[in-house]
This record gives structure tokens, C-alpha cells and sequence, in this order.
DNA sequence: CGATAAATCTACTCGTGGTAAATTAATACC
DNA sequence: GGTATTAATTTACCACGAGTAGATTTATCG
């Protein structure tokens, strides 16, 4: 309601003059407000999309910076955790589609397609996490995803696990399959963000193709549908 | 005077009064110039790395920020110029590389490979370039490079052109595939300019591999030498 | 009750992108 | 030839976001 220009404190807050809160006895949940700082964090970039500041994030938790700084670091720890929730949900939901066992083909189609919907579902806070040139850490992060969801494709293909075949034995292997499908998937679903036209099913279908048959299937398959 | 951190003026340069430049009798070469700023940019960022200034850019050119400003527009436009040009040079070299046609595979194996070096030799500034969230128009960019080296990748496939079958009748399927190629290389770039352990043979044989294959691939093929 | 510790907010610094105002030289006009 | 105007450049500033030091208030211990 009030903000001209940059949102300052939160609507019905009295002012807080500062000094140590009256009240509370002792460090009494100290660690606990953590995830209400992601909460709200979460809660701000959903509402006002991957722009918004610490301040305003502050703010939207109710509290000022130096408490959200002693609550989760900076702006990198909070990225990363965001990234571990965010990443752990997707996780979940693409775990949840899979567990009815399918083919080989149609447990990577719902991969693609899980992995594009959920990245919609939570758009500004997966452009938020992914944005920032994925430095360092953020990009280790991610592969848990792209790991967990390669094993568990591969577990899908073969009960001897064809993943442990080839990952198992040759780390270099292992990581450069993991980027591959991760960066993929990451740059298709940035593009597809973005183009609100085109429906995820077809989106869904050329990814899938290119992925399982490769480019050597690009001779006779269309994928398109048939 | 000037800052003991950052640079602020160029080692032995006379101190330049404000106004305008004697001797000059009119704009001559103003355009001319924008490519001096941005080979002064591409210097001091293979110098410093990815995280220089814009004052120090400048600087380094031997100019101050406006004229700077004036020769190429702000930030994003400096960075979509540079990527512009680097994209440009690696395209020729993955090029030159492709000239003497091979099997396809090879045809692969040798953009890969060739995508990876290049992007090694230009480490920092590729960095640079693609450093920033791909926001927007950068992508879109960087899809100059994907198209055309896959259009170079079909024309090896084929002569009647297997990518035109594929991406001439269906503009999605055409999108997907750069961008799903172009992920998958650019992010195990990332990864593999951070390592300088792993040489470039393996991690071009891993990715060509699950290019290739693709996931269907995996159950029979191992993407490690035989 | 007074001193010390704890917890919080205010107010600042620092760096960076971007721009307006000041400054100087060239040019046009009489 | 002298003066006003215009062009080109630098300096100096603004805005804004990350991160932190210090002021401020309350609890706790003697």
C-alpha cells in the first residue's frame, strides 16, 4: 500500500525503535526464524518476480537486514538455500511422477515435462536461483538435481542400473552427463519461460526426442509427431 | 589523488583538462572507435577476468565512461557486442574445423571439441560474455551459434539436409533443439573451465557420446572408450 | 540497584552502473 | 578580427544494492 519508492517496512508494523526486544527471555528460536526468512523471501520474489533486493526482502519478513544477514548469510547462502528448497521440491514432484513404473522413453518425457512444468509453476523463484551466472556452488547445487534424476531414470531403463554402468565407473562421465542434461533442460526451460505461446507438451515432445535418441536420430525421426 | 584500489587513469597519460580536444576539426571516426573500445575491453577482461568495471574498461581504453557510453551504450549493450564478436570468431574457427567433411559422428565430435577449446582460449571473456543470468537478449544471441553450427552439423548429415527436415517445418522443434544444444555444451563448458584436471579429448568423447546416443544410448553403449 | 552482556535498529561505507553539469576548443556570425 | 554558439570532453555527482559498524535498548547477573 504505502511505497513510493522502495518498500521500507512492512504495512502494520509499529516503528521498533532499536535496542534488544522486550520480552523474550532468552535466544529463543534463533535458528528456528530461518526458514521463516525463506518464507518470506520465497513469498516476496513470487510476488514481485527475481528483481528484489535484500531490503525489500527484510522488509517483507518483518525484520531489518542485519537480522536476516546473522539469519542466513548473504546474498550467495541465500541464493544456495533457496536453490536446496526449490531444487529438493522439484525433486519431489519428479519423483512423485515417476513412481509408477513406465518405459524407458516415457519415464524421460516425464521427466522433461515435469521439470519444465514445476520450473513454471515456481517461474520467479526458479529464474531468482538461476540467475547470477550460475557461480560455483549454484551449479554443484543443481547437479544433485540433474544426478538424483539421472539415477533415477536409469534405474527406470535397466534394474542393473545402465546410470551405474557408465557413472559409476568414470567420474568424468558421470559429471559430464550430468551438466549436459542439466543445461539442457535449464536453457529450454529459460527460453520456454519466456515464449508464454508455446504449450509444454510440444515443447515437451522435441526435447524428449533430442535427448533419447540423440542426434543421430535426427536422420530418419522427425520429432515431431508423427 | 586517484584510488589506491581500482585504476583510474592509464599509467603515463597526461592529465587531459576537461573540454574538447584541440587539433580535432570535426567528428572524424567516431564510429571508428567503437571497435578500439571494444578491443580495450577484450584486453583488460582477458587481463583481469570476468569481473572488471566499467570504469576500469574505460580506463584501460583510454577514455573516460562517457565516451565509453557514447562509443557502444551502456553495460548490456557492451556485453551483447563483445558476444557478438566472440560467438563470430568461434563460429569461423568450428568452421574451418569443419571443412574437410567427415562422418557425422566426427562431424559431431569435432564441434564439441572445437566449441570447448575455443571457449578455453577465450576463457575469460567467454565467461564474461555469457556471465549474467543469459538475460534476455543474450540468449537469443548465443542461438546465432547453435543454429548455424547445427545447420553445419545437418548439411554433414546429409545433403537433402536432415536439419531442414526437422527445423524447417516446425519452428519449435527448431528452438528446442538450439537451445537444448547449446545448454548442454555451454554448461559443460562451465564446468570443465573451473576443472583443469580433466583434458579436453575425454570430456569432448563423454559429451559427443550422449549427444550422439542420446539417453536411449545409454542402456547398451558406454560413452567411455571401449 | 548497578554493571555487563545480548539483541536489535540506524546509519553508514563501498563499489558500480549511469548521467548531468562544468569546462574547453572549434566554428559561425557580424 | 572579435564575440556568441555549438561540439566534445572531463569531472563530479546520483541511485541503488550489498554488507557492516556503532548506537541503543533490554535482559541478566552480581
Amino acid at each position: 500500500m504505502q511505497r513510493a519508492k522502495t518498500v521500507k517496512r512492512k504495512h502494520h508494523q509499529t516503528p521498533r525503535r532499536p535496542g534488544r526486544p522486550a520480552g523474550r527471555t532468552s535466544n529463543d528460536g534463533v535458528i528456528a526464524d530461518r526458514e521463516a526468512l525463506l518464507d518470506a523471501a520465497e513469498r516476496l520474489i513470487r510476488k514481485r518476480g527475481p528483481q528484489v533486493s535484500l531490503d525489500s526482502i527484510a522488509a517483507e519478513a518483518g525484520v531489518t537486514k542485519p537480522i536476516l544477514y546473522r539469519g542466513v548469510g548473504d546474498r550467495d547462502a541465500l541464493v544456495e538455500a533457496l536453490a536446496g528448497r526449490l531444487f529438493m521440491r522439484m525433486l519431489e514432484g519428479l519423483t512423485r511422477l515417476l513412481e509408477r513404473a513406465a518405459v524407458p522413453r516415457e519415464i524421460l518425457r516425464r521427466l522433461v515435462g515435469g521439470y519444465l512444468s514445476l520450473a513454471a509453476e515456481d517461474r520467479n523463484l526458479y529464474l531468482y536461483v538461476t540467475a547470477g551466472g550460475t557461480s560455483d556452488d549454484r551449479l554443484r547445487q543443481s547437479l544433485v538435481l540433474a544426478d538424483r534424476a539421472a539415477r533415477q531414470f536409469a534405474d527406470g531403463i535397466t534394474a542393473s542400473g545402465a546410470y551405474a554402468a557408465t557413472h559409476g565407473t568414470d567420474g568424468t562421465a558421470a559429471t559430464v552427463w550430468s551438466y549436459g542434461l542439466i543445461g539442457a533442460l535449464h536453457y529450454v526451460a529459460l527460453w520456454w519461460l519466456r515464449e508464454t505461446t508455446a504449450e509444454v507438451e510440444g515443447v515437451t515432445e522435441h526435447l524428449t526426442a533430442l535427448l533419447w535418441s540423440g542426434l543421430s536420430g535426427a536422420q530418419n525421426a522427425s520429432p515431431s509427431e508423427p
